[in-house]
DNA sequence: CTATTTACTAGACACTGTCTAGTCTGGCGA
DNA sequence: TCGCCAGACTAGACAGTGTCTAGTAAATAG
């Protein structure tokens, strides 16, 4: 090893940045906190200082994630065109990060037992948030979906759940990628024909022409 | 310890259940070779007689869970009840697995860096066969889905298309329920919705009302 | 310049998966 | 019926892991 300052001063970041190279390599069985600290040239305990755990390393790759993961949505969103064709290309977006970083997608959303660091929690949320970008513009009158209906939906209450129904699809969708259950090109068939469904849907004609 | 004639007799399955059952208390992590045979009362190289790697373990487990699912999922279909009942009730069937046994939900579909065994393959592939019941009857004519529309869209074709869809759907409700970024009712309003917006588009429509 | 807090080292511990060599035994061929 | 042998199981070893602890180095605050 070459002399270095006793202080690392930026360990954190570099093991983060091994973390995920790891995981896309050798999936998350690969990853042990003594190899990150070996891979940045600092002794076992180190890692100690800055994540507590390593479920800590995995919650903080996982707030990552997140965050990644919405910036790339929230280009899709942004880019010019159809309201379909933008339909399209936020589920793309989406299902092609979950399965380059399939390790990655799977730490994002895995099975809390404990509960989630309310970092985690924040970053989750904001792409959520940022999701309702991809949605029609709100309008008024009762749903046609096929949840009971009643006097309580409102407006943005539609809007909730077609973003609730588009954001399963996108997950399941990589989910089954990922699992070689289905191939990527089904799952562009998939995001495709869901746009198409959804806005073909009571809810989406609805929200798409009624007046706002 | 009781004694125990020399030759377990049961162990394969006595493992499977115990880890069953660890699954569901503390996730994967809380999984190891050692405590399932010392639940089992036997040394902790026994389960090597039976299965030659942990992998090995969690891939019969996998197995198993596919099968369980696949049986819950034929029920739901087999129950009398009118198209959109049905396809609620295997939505339900197959999102409740999911929440219910999250841990397992994760192996069967985790990212599979190795090659999957055959006998998983084939557990998988059978579940999805399964679906096939759910669907609505095939009828003829163009697709009226978002994706490209050509004459090599055959009937079944789009069934196929259809099952992907509301598969992905279901899948990724589970996932989000599971990693608690929505709750469960949330989750049976997606499955409701769902069945809703796929009957309602044109695909849903063809496929029920046109003439087999 | 001193004191404190932080980053890091080094050693230890219990635990894990896996490999190996050896022991037991149920059931098969002779 | 007997011998034996493949398969089930035991017991020990090894490398690797996460985590804890005590101590050291250094950046920073007073």
């Amino acid at each position: 090893m070459t002399s270095r300052p006793f202080h690392h001063g930026n360990l954190r970041a570099v093991l983060l940045e091994q973390a995920e190279q790891v995981l896309r390599e050798g999936g998350v069985d690969g990853l042990s906190l003594r190899e990150l600290a070996r891979r940045a040239g600092v002794s076992h305990g180190a890692p100690r200082s800055h994540f507590i755990d390593k479920q800590a390393l995995l919650d903080a790759l996982a707030e990552q994630g997140f965050a990644r993961l919405t910036e790339k949505v929230g280009a899709a969103i942004a880019t010019p065109g159809s309201f379909e064709e933008r339909f399209r290309r936020v589920g793309r977006a989406y299902v092609d990060f979950g399965v380059d970083d399939a390790t990655l997608m799977e730490l994002m959303f895995a099975a809390k037992s404990n509960h989630p660091t309310p970092a985690l929690e924040a970053a989750a949320a904001r792409l959520f948030d940022t999701l309702d970008g991809a949605m029609p513009a709100v309008s008024g009158g009762p749903a046609e979906l096929g949840a009971p209906v009643g006097p309580a939906d409102s407006p943005a209450e539609l809007r909730f759940r077609f973003k609730l129904l588009f954001a399963a699809t996108m997950q399941g969708t990589a989910t089954l990628i990922t699992s070689s259950r289905i191939t990527r090109a089904q799952g562009d068939t998939i995001v495709a024909d869901a746009a198409a469904a959804l806005l073909a849907s009571g809810l989406g004609i609805r929200l798409l022409h009624s007046p706002a």
